[in-house]
RNA sequence: GUGGGUGUAGCUCAACUUGGAUAGAGCACUUGACUGUGGCUCAAGUGAUUGUGGGUUCAAAUCCCAUCACCCACCCCA
């Protein structure tokens, strides 16, 4: 009986033409970050579970049950990135090598979820992260650099909402300001908000439950309803900004986010095709995090997008590869030539590829065809003995009769036109 | 985690309702017509123990149970 092994339940395999997509983002997203003064950070997989406990929140889901522990250790596979930088900006003393950093990440986080499109157990995130400043100037920066990374990846159809929670005090203001104001409702919300009631009042902002959603809209809640002055004039500054630069956004008084370490600003980033996983990415202030982590007191913002809900929004092309000349040969006599070609062509960086299935000359053209390779260098025997070797523009249908000595510079030329 | 749907060649699907003999088609792949030369057309061929494991039956892709995976909604979040 043969054995056949399945990829885990909320994993993927990624292969061409997908896999040349997200080479293409990272390459993207790198030149983007550095651009504006990202530096890069790769952090390990695995963490001590009381990490994101004390962080994420012990009330979340991400903390509750979606976290995948390894038994009889309190080690967990990491489930998201800003609690993770916090732990590696305090352990290194970063704050003592200089007051200010930027950090950007790509890689894999897990959380057990029931498995659905956009939603995987093991999945990439973009994530950048700035710490040590309370500047408006860099909330703005973090979400304009955000979105600029979804527009430039290709992606058009998205948009920004966003949020103030204010401090700490403000943000018990507003939980105390939903507890007194929706007391007399309690027993008319759905059964997840009843409970929302008591641990985490803010969530019953963001449900999707029509009857909760009319009385919550009753409250007309506006941030100058529980913001203090100076968490006030920081988001106004924030909006300011993104007015002048053109930003379009969505000011959300019922944006709330489900991760504890959230203070001030929080955005998100929404896309309408995706289904009910509509955030394409998400991100806001943590000016508490750093010092509940036993860290200094220091201001951060940060943001994370999901790389495979990226993918599913972008149109995967049929074709792609690097390759520009296929060197095929008439006969297997001429396959030793050919591979020579071939190493003198990748020596000078030429992206080059050969048969190795001893097919026909036919089949060679139509293989290099398939690949969609623009140049196919034909050894023939009779021309070989000669001196010449064909070139032949697979696209044009041209051919032509060249030197053998010559045959690097006409390729070298070609390419560059 | 809760509720529901789906699972048949590499891909997209048909046959399932009403069980019946070699499970069909298109695309893709290989070969040939085209005589050392791709794309178009035509022809032939390769490829499926019907997700997996049980059960009912003379007989199961089809009915039943279990299990796994994916999809949709909820939940959650990127």
């Amino acid at each position: 009986m043969k054995q056949i092994f399945r990829s885990i339940r909320g994993t993927t395999d990624f292969y061409p033409p997908q896999s040349f997509v997200i080479e293409e983002i990272i390459e993207k997203v790198k030149a983007i970050f550095q651009n504006f003064g990202y530096e890069p950070i790769i952090l390990p997989h695995l963490e001590e579970e009381g990490l994101f406990k004390k962080s994420v929140g012990t009330i979340t889901d991400i903390v509750e049950k979606q976290m995948f522990k390894i038994e009889s250790k309190d080690i967990v596979l990491r489930p998201e990135g800003t609690a993770q930088v916090a732990r590696f900006y305090i352990e290194n003393n970063l704050s003592k090598l200089r007051d200010f950093h930027k950090f950007y990440y790509l890689g894999a986080m897990f959380r057990g979820e029931r498995p659905q499109k956009g939603r995987l157990r093991e999945f990439n995130h973009i994530g950048a992260e700035a710490i040590g400043s309370n500047s408006f100037y860099l909330d703005a920066e973090i979400i304009e650099l955000a979105v600029k990374i979804v527009r430039e990846i290709g992606i058009k159809d998205f948009s920004l909402k966003l949020n103030s929670l204010g401090c700490i005090k403000d943000k018990n203001r507003l939980a105390q300001l939903i507890k007194d104001k929706l007391a007399v409702y309690k027993n008319t919300f759905c059964p997840d908000c009843q409970k929302r009631f008591n641990y985490n009042p803010l969530r019953i902002l963001d449900c999707k439950n029509e009857g909760c959603r009319v009385i919550i809209h009753s409250l007309n809640l506006d941030r100058t309803n529980y913001l203090c002055s100076d968490c006030n004039e920081h988001f106004s500054g924030v909006l300011n900004l993104l007015d002048e630069f053109a930003i379009a956004y969505h000011y959300d008084p019922l944006l709330v986010r489900g991760l504890d370490y959230y203070t001030n600003t929080v955005f998100e980033i929404i896309t309408s095709l995706l289904g009910s996983q509509d955030a394409l990415g998400a991100g806001g202030r943590y000016n508490e995090l750093i010092s509940n982590l036993g860290g200094d007191r220091v201001g951060a913002v940060g943001f994370a997008l999901g790389l495979e809900r990226i993918l599913l929004l972008l149109d995967t092309p049929t074709q792609i590869n690097r390759l520009e000349v296929f060197v095929a040969s008439s006969s297997l006599e001429m396959y030793k030539e050919a591979y020579r070609i071939a190493r003198l062509l990748r020596e000078n960086n030429i992206p080059s590829e050969i048969d190795y299935k001893d097919r026909t000359l036919k089949a060679q053209l139509k293989y290099a065809n398939k690949l969609g390779i623009p140049i196919v260098i034909i050894v023939g025997d009779e021309e070989f003995k000669e001196g010449y070797i064909l070139v032949r523009d697979m696209e044009k249908s041209l051919q032509e009769k060249v030197r053998k000595e010559d045959l690097l510079s006409i390729i070298k030329r070609r390419k560059r036109c």
